[in-house]
This record gives C-alpha cells, structure tokens and sequence, in this order.
DNA sequence: GGGCTATGAATGAACG
DNA sequence: CGTTCATTCATAGCCC
C-alpha cells in the first residue's frame, strides 16, 4: 500500500542507552533528554491509555517512575506528551486527503459534525493498564486506538484552487493566482 | 509515533528503481520519498520565491499539484521546508563560523569569496507571491476568544499501574488521583 | 566494499 | 495548543 503508507521506520537505532538501567546518558554529550526505548514504552502505553494531557502532579509521578530506566526530568515527560499529542494531530491533518480522490465528488452529505463529538478529555481510562511490559520489550504493537473519537474539525475551506481534474496537470505555476 | 505507523517497510530496497533514471520514480516501494526533478524543481522555485513555511492548506495543495510528477505526500512537502530552510541557516552559520578569527572590522561590502553556494537567503519575502488565494478566508474572525484554561479539571482518573512485576523496579505505582 | 555527502524523516525543546 | 527551531537518525547516491 503505497498510498497511505509513508516509511516509517522503527528507531530500533543503535545505542539508545538500551537498559542499562542506570544512567540512560551514554555517557556523551547530554544536550537533551533521550529517552530509553523502556521510557518510550511507558510513556506510549500511557498516552495510548488516554492519557494526553497530565498534570503537575502526574507528571512528577511518572517521571519519577521513569528515572529508574535512565536519566529524566519532568519537563521531558511534559513535552513528550505536548508533542506526541500535537503530532497526532499534526500527522491527521498532513496526512491528507491528497492523492486522486477529490475528485467530482458530490457530497451533499453533510453531516454536521459541529456538537456532536465535541469531547474535549477523551475518556478517562481507568482500570488497571498494566504497565511495565513483563519481560522486556515486547514488540507487540498492533492495536489502533479505538476509543478516540477523533474530533479532528477540518473546516472544508474551499480553496479556489481548481483541483478539478489533476490528471491533466496544470501548467505547473504554482505561483498560482494572485489578484 | 506508533499510531499507525504500522507500515515498518522492510528493507526490501535492494534495487531501486532499477533503471528508470531516477526521477522517474517507478514506484518503488516504501522506503523514503525519492522527489523526482520536477518536484524538486517546482519546491525550489517555491522556496526561492520566498516561501518558507508553508502553511498546512498550502502544503496540500503544493502535495497535490507535485502528485502529478510521481508519489508524494503532504508531510513530504512539509518535511522537505523544513529540512530546506533548516540547512539553509546551518550552512549560514557555519560559514559564519569560517571567519572565526579574522574580524571583519570593515563592515563596506566585501565580496563573499563563496560564489559557489548562492544562497539567497534575507528575508526578501515578496509581496506579489500571494501564493494560494485566501481571499475566501476570513480573517477577521480575529477574536478567537483562546480563553486560557488549562487547568480544565483533574477529575479522578485513576491509573493503576499494577506494576511489580519485573525487574527491580520498586513496585511502584503510577496510582495517579485526584488531588 | 567502504567512507562521504546530501537529504528525507523523526523528535526533543521551545515559542507565541 | 499549534507551530517552529535545532539536532539527530537513517538512507540513497557517489566516488574511491
């Protein structure tokens, strides 16, 4: 599937301080926080449990609890969720409705997507997530998060743009009107 | 991150694109989008224009435009600005570091004695782009009322970290409540 | 084959 | 929060 798929390659890179339970610092130059692939896990398990924004108090807990697998202070964990949340969205939108498929399509469906979803706090996950995956890494990554409602309000601005039929490929100025 | 990702291609590379000369970008599987001549072409024309960061419609439409040319995506575009203007000011600022020691006292323009990397690079950020019509977008919407509530609620959301099992992390528990 | 360079992709950090 | 900057990882393509 080319279309949707873009190479994302697992990290799985080389020294990232992989369990060496103390000091995830390699030892060289400690500009910023880099996390250990347990950190990532944990932070990822948490985030997928509907964690999104946490607050003071949590995010000492958790980065607390992630001091174990290396070095880590709050704020990493609190830009780690700034930014994991923001590139969720980020990658929503980016992703785009690009590629043949705007085409003629008459949607009259308009479905009013105003109220309805407008949770702004995604469930509150609850119950006992299991976190710290028993032995080591464990790969299993598969599951899609199916409790996000995804509210994702892409106001349909209707750019003049003629889209209309790419395959004839306009005459390649993008400098496209100006008026 | 994990989101969807999913698509962790292999590394089937190996023969790339055979023969197709490169820019024709036969399809090749995953793996990194190889921009052909034309793409490259038109972004650089964007760039030299005096676009920097395009903004998210832009990069849409700028993806679906260079569609035609071969595979692309939306954050191809926005990954290729961001990497163009990022090295653009890197390879500023190490040319900057090359006079590390001769202080250039007179300040009248001396020419560079770089003609090799024509960089135009001061803002000279032309009017006349204009580049996507926006005319329909109405800006005066101006108010957006971004009420700063952060706080919003620390309801009980109680994470329970049944950890304690492995390795010696102290049993810990990421109990998050309320407070 | 093995470095080297250019560049796509990713992400931590921070700004407005 | 969304956006932007800086740094780094990962590869394709060259050249030797």
């Amino acid at each position: 599937m080319d279309d949707g798929m873009s190479g994302f390659c697992i990290k799985a890179s080389s020294f990232r301080s992989g369990g060496d339970g103390g000091n995830g610092n390699s030892g060289t130059k400690c500009g910023r926080w880099n996390p250990t692939i347990e950190q990532v896990k944990v932070l990822t398990d948490l985030f997928r449990s509907g964690l999104r924004t946490p607050s003071t108090d949590q995010i000492q807990k958790i980065s607390s609890q992630l001091s174990f697998y290396g070095k880590i202070e709050s704020k990493n964990v609190f830009y780690w969720f700034q930014n994991h949340k923001a590139r969720e969205r980020q990658k929503r939108r980016k992703v785009s409705i690009d590629d043949k498929d705007i085409i003629r399509r008459d949607q009259e469906n308009k479905p009013s997507p105003k109220q309805i979803n407008q949770v702004s706090e995604p469930v509150r996950v609850i119950e006992t997530l299991q976190l710290f995956p028993i032995n080591s890494l464990n790969e299993s990554e598969g599951e899609k998060l199916r409790f996000h409602a995804n509210e994702y309000c892409k106001e349909a601005s209707a750019f003049t743009y003629t889209v209309g039929t790419e395959m004839d490929l306009p005459p390649l100025d993008l400098r496209l009107s100006f008026h």
